[in-house]
DNA sequence: AGGATATTTCTGTGATCACAGAACTTGCCA
DNA sequence: TGGCAAGTTCTGTGATCACAGAAATATCCT
């Protein structure tokens, strides 16, 4: 990996800011933003040697990588060490981590809602106004989910189309902004 | 505040965790999810007491909560000490944490990658590759932004309406699943 | 003005997280 | 089967974050 060139390094750095805002370990974003701008597959020395971080850090942090599914091992031939590449469909990388959180996080959420309202029930009268709140609030997660669920199955062409027509939606509902 | 129901503290403990996942205190998680479900507003005492956290923890808690504009003072008669409550629709109350993500994190990003493209395209021909990539990350995220832009107009039930509609769009544009 | 209560800011400590370097494991090749 | 390179796991340390308690400030009431 030769040096970084400005850009890349800007981009990185904002990268990795932006994950520790989002609950994604630093070094994990930037190892993500480095593969998705290098021209080839890197492999952990390069990585280790362009964001001058250890090797054992890179080792962990490419595991989690793979775990959410963003980046995959590939080889190069006469070479035995393992080189990685990041996907590089803008869309499909995206749509690859909301349903990851979503199973990791909403999905749990859901669960906990599910038993609170009907642990709320079970207790009847006393329990009636938290009930109801956690009822609307498990609602609008079933809501958003179950929509999300549709969404996700559209190829990802549909669904560009689909976001690019948002402002036209607004006119064929007709409501005003 | 009385002590906390089972139902309550099962919430209010996952509703906290889940916020270190998104990058939110744990304490300001909870204070946000025990206001939730309080039937009344509740002052910072009965808040330290309830969660059984330090007052001063509870103070910049709820100052950051209302940073994030999900819960709000009121004032109870005969009485001087501020009380705190928290919004209860959901929708909305959703509507504005994404919001305020977006003007936090998803802005400055769209900002930096404009940066990013310019300075790339100043540079030519060795920068053509990272142009690109950064380009269509761009194109993402002003697309989504777009789009959420136009949703965030309209009124709440449009909006649920809109999301219930979901799983028939996906007839009305003639893909199968 | 003085005292009581409410609230915020400051400060030190403990807990958690991130990470480098070392130790260890695996697999290939001669 | 010994040796080397790649990769992973372990361990200790430093950095960051969360938070309690203290100190300071503000507000109201008499």
């Amino acid at each position: 990996m030769a040096e970084l060139t400005p850009v890349t390094q800007k981009f990185i750095l904002h990268w990795g800011e932006m994950g520790t805002r989002w609950g994604i370990n630093r070094t994990v974003a930037q190892i993500h933003a480095l593969l998705y701008l290098a021209a080839r597959p890197l492999h952990a020395e390069e990585i280790a040697g362009a964001l001058a971080v250890a090797r054992s850090n890179v080792s962990t942090s490419l595991r989690e990588l793979q775990g959410w599914g963003v980046i995959r091992v590939v080889h190069v031939l006469g070479d035995r060490r393992d080189h990685f590449e990041s996907m590089k469909e803008v869309w499909e990388m995206f749509r690859i981590v909301l349903d990851e959180r979503k199973r990791r996080e909403i999905d749990p959420t859901v669960a906990v809602l599910r038993d609170c309202v009907a642990e709320a029930e079970r207790a009847g009268a006393g329990e009636k106004l938290p009930r109801e709140r956690l009822s609307q609030m498990l609602e609008f997660f079933e809501t958003m989910g179950g929509w999300y669920e549709q969404m996700r199955r559209l190829p990802t062409p549909v669904v560009i189309k689909f976001v690019k027509m948002g402002a036209k939606m607004r006119k064929l509902l007709g409501i005003g902004g």
